[in-house]
DNA sequence: GTGAAAGCGCTAACAC
DNA sequence: GTGTTAGCGCTTTCAC
């Protein structure tokens, strides 16, 4: 159906704004570009010419002779997780500041998987891609590497030191909820992990289980929650649901944490901190709202995208620059969650 | 500092294919091309000699050309609401199935004004725009459609009607709230009401007072909280720190209820619902959590993403389509923060 | 069905 | 400082 259609305008070239300010199109490209030397006549006399026909330059025409589009790729898995669009609004932020812009690519089970993504994602001829969360095969990890695209990590790592990432240190991180934990005099104290195939989740368990050895407790109790609201749910069920049950609980991220929480007071009749003390990890936003008031482990997101930013940036404008692996302080951010030492 | 770099590769180009499949750069093209004709033979050289070079074609290029870009911008305001994040999720999974891919740009405070987002947009040659809960003033509409880009209002709408959008039957939503309300014998019923220059905030209170009216109550009591979490617990303390308080609240959205009831719990020491019955709107995930229950009026989130899609991929496919303005239906969930009529 | 030629909108040498 | 020329990688008539 056709509406009483509202003229389609043409684009207005480069070509239109130089022969209405009597200059050629060489005049006009300098006027739009940041460094060329262009005198104020003739740029006064572009100007007036584009604003006059609402000129400006074709991003993507410019990106085909200079090979940069100013495009950032994010990979992105799971947004359900509150920690990933405060990372996504700082990100594409910061990176607006800079003149880049951020296309976003899901990682999501429903469409596709990482591999046919990646693939869309050099189409587009990004200048680099973020991947967040997302778990890179090393092979993939080549072929970025074989096309020339750099690529941060954002909230995981890798072995292999030719990879940049940025994360917390998650290991000490876990460490000091578990020293929080002892000092709280918790008898029994359990872990419940996140997804095995993540260095973040590995990493927390492994500090928290080192904490636990140095103070001379061990792990009294183990399930794995995979970053998932419902498996996170079904191992708090297997895991209290017995006779004797944990005193404390240290989970692998706030989300998880949440709703382990809701079954503990919900289905369980515990109460949070009185029967069972819950410690998370990430501290996102609801984390300090009082339906949860958790206790957990701040990662400094701000922090964190500041660093994405300039690691891949400065892969972007210096392609010869070296990997870099950025390690970023945690602190313990003590809420009503958890019994407190000598409280 | 230098690292030992990695061979950064030459970009592969049709032409290189083509030479070493022994034909011509339009043969490479049409074999990319979906509905291009080519002989079997062909195609098969053409596809191994580009496998081998690692050749897909360059999506830019490919732009300048065609004058489609394959990228639809996503303005987005605030990313704290969890309702936009789970919105954006589907949006750009239901776009990558159709081989389109989003671009993000964030119209927040941060990072200057509505009106240089547009323009960097339109930089980038979108094929078209979807503003999520962004107000648009006529005159950027006005310029949006000068610039022949189509836009689509996401959870907003306007007067003009020549402007398409997607959003929630909000009038009825609110109306629906003060039906419940007054049916579960709620004597003193109060509004927070969401930011005044947005749509869904002046409807859903527009219906809510008419379903006040029409049961022959009135409100008793209106603060605005501007769909910000500190304004909205400004307006919960200002309401509730008198001597009478309401006995119910309907607030214009979750993110907003949920520290409203913060401050009712904790500050003002009020159990809800017994003391205070609390209604929100969009069901986002966390309205069905333990740490708050929320009644409210659900958003179907996939319907909205589903009709937005529609509707900005037909304006873009065909340019002389009519605007459309969708309005999907609501309903509302009721979960503990309310009393219950006959409850 | 296939190739040759033209050109999308722009920038970067290179002369002047 | 400015214009001329060439060409980024691709698609698309147009002949064959």
């Amino acid at each position: 159906m056709k509406h009483d259609g509202y003229a389609v305008p043409a684009k207005v070239t480069s070509a239109e704004v130089a022969e209405r300010a009597g200059v050629s199109r060489s005049a006009v490209s300098r006027v739009f570009t940041p460094g060329a030397s262009v005198s104020k006549k003739t740029a006064e006399k572009v100007r007036r010419a584009a604003s006059e026909l609402g000129y400006r330059p074709n991003v993507l025409a410019r990106s085909l002779l200079t090979g940069r589009s100013r495009i950032i790729g994010l990979v992105v898995a799971y947004l359900n997780n509150h920690f990933y669009p405060t990372a996504l609004e700082a990100l594409s932020n910061a990176l607006q500041a800079r003149g880049y812009h951020v296309m976003v690519f899901m990682a999501s089970q429903t469409a596709g998987n990482v591999d046919d993504v990646l693939e869309e994602i050099l189409d587009y001829q990004v200048d680099g891609l973020v991947m967040a969360s997302v778990a890179m095969s090393s092979e993939l990890t080549a072929r970025c590497r074989a096309s020339g695209v750099p690529v941060v990590l954002f909230n995981r790592r890798q072995d292999d030191d030719r990879q940049s990432s940025v994360t917390s240190d998650n290991y000490s991180g876990g460490r000091t909820v578990a020293e929080f934990l002892l000092a709280g005099g918790h008898q029994r104290i359990a872990h419940i992990a996140g997804w095995q195939g993540a260095s973040t989740a590995l990493e927390r368990e492994a500090g928290f289980l080192e904490g636990l050895r140095a103070g001379g407790a061990e792990l009294w109790a183990r399930e794995v929650g995979d970053f998932d609201a419902s498996r996170a749910q079904a191992s708090a069920r297997a895991m209290f649901g017995g006779a004797e049950r944990p005193d404390a609980v240290f989970v692998s991220n706030d989300f998880m944490a949440f709703h382990v929480m809701d079954v503990l007071r919900s289905e369980m009749g515990l109460r949070v901190p009185e029967d069972v003390s819950v410690v998370g990890f990430d501290d996102v936003a609801t984390a300090a709202w009082g339906g949860y008031d958790l206790t957990t482990v701040r990662q400094d997101t701000d922090a964190m995208v500041a660093e994405t930013v300039r690691t891949i940036l400065s892969a972007v404008e210096d392609p010869g620059v070296a990997p870099e692996q950025v390690l970023l302080p945690t602190r313990l951010v003590v809420r009503g969650s958890a019994r407190v030492p000598g409280g």
